[in-house]
DNA sequence: TTATTGTCGATTGTCAACAATCTTCCGAAC
DNA sequence: GTTCGGAAGATTGTTGACAATCGACAATAA
């Protein structure tokens, strides 16, 4: 028997609460190292301080919020070793990947690899930056997705999440733009190609130069 | 200036309660499978169930516990699937540690990991099959600790508490032992040496292997 | 018999008050 | 002026009571 409804839309505060928290902090609403006082978000969201607590310590556990205790809890503040490291782990995490993906590659997989370039392109070209942020992101995606590995997946969330909160201050910070139009036009040829050699080293580039791009935007400050 | 004592023997319960509550699960109180209660829980620990249920809500985000709103929460039970998946990502987390820590080397490395790996052959001479597992997994963690990479660290230590479970626990039901004298022969040797390729393959060979008895444990059952 | 509905116990979710801790700042002693 | 100590305010940590939800079982009706 199919589902005749959606099912689900049963949920609790703290879970309500933490996807709100995750927007607010990657749309700018809270700012990187800005302070968050439980009792005042509280009211703003109108529950009581457990359910946000609760919330709370699971984007410490994100490593989105850090926490001191009985003083006071913040918006992280990505360092540039920290950046570096995120950009590291994501060049090994995404090689390895490619490596899982590769034989398994399907015409679900070719259609909508490009189906996500083809959106990536479009929010460039329309200049909507924040949505290109994600564009680009959903793009990377796709091969952790495709690689049907939860514990990858996962742990790919993870550093998504960091990432897309370094970019959007940053973005906002500096008014940079957001990608190039030409930055994955690459990256998607080999991905639908054949040398599994030339992917990685691709990775590996893109990687580099997206750790170069981040070290610029730290020297403008 | 620098420290002189340890800081922060200041504790809060939520993070006593989760580090007891890891124990717990590792060393089989709370078993596999095995259902937890909150009220039954608090009163044990001899706290409310503020403080517990974010203790708790933090073990879920490692992975050590699932839940389901409203009705109950459960020590995982790992499938072989996600052993598998473990593996694999160690091997690709191990190689990546190497990789970065092959050039720093230095005799603070090799003593350490001469140290743990005595270490670990006089747990196994002692028969002490649980002080093993931790020793063997002491040994491994040495590359992460000496990569200086925060975020790799977390990682590994995310890993290893759910491998440490699974061993733990597969070890006390079907009373096999822990690891070999002669199994981390070959790795130290090469850790030591001069040849990345090699430690690579051994690294590769060491997780294939490792994977396999977990494949002989789970069809015995 | 079988399907439906109601009730009950168990468990998790939420709340508001209270306690513990840290930081700041102010005043007194030197 | 500097240092020490301690009160005050801000924030997080903790508690016990109450509410919402779920699963199972019994009662009922076809």
């Amino acid at each position: 028997m199919g589902q005749l409804v959606d099912l689900l839309p049963r949920s609790t505060f703290r879970e309500q609460i933490s996807v709100k928290l995750r927007e607010a902090i990657m749309n700018g609403s809270l700012a990187p190292g800005s302070q968050i006082v439980e009792s005042r978000l509280a009211s703003q969201f109108g529950v009581s301080r457990g359910p946000l607590r609760e919330a709370i310590r699971e984007l410490i556990n994100e490593g989105l919020l850090v926490s001191r205790s009985y003083t006071s809890t913040f918006v992280i503040d990505l360092s540039k070793d920290d950046v570096q490291e995120i950009y590291s782990i994501r060049t090994a995490l995404e090689t390895f990947a490619f490596e899982l993906v590769w034989e398994m590659r399907d015409d679900w997989f070719r259609d909508e690899i490009k189906r996500r370039h083809a959106a990536l392109l479009e929010t460039i070209d329309r200049g909507a930056d924040d949505e290109s942020i994600a564009a680009e992101l959903s793009l990377h995606s796709l091969v952790y997705e495709a690689s049907r590995h939860k514990l990858l997946v996962s742990m790919w969330n993870g550093l998504k999440g960091r990432l897309q909160i370094y970019w959007a201050a940053h973005h906002r910070a500096h008014g940079i733009r957001g990608p190039k139009r030409e930055s994955h036009d690459q990256y998607v040829a080999l991905a639908l190609g054949d040398d599994l050699n030339a992917m990685k080293a691709e990775i590996s580039d893109h990687m580099k130069r997206g750790a170069k791009v981040t070290e610029a935007f730290l020297e403008r400050a």
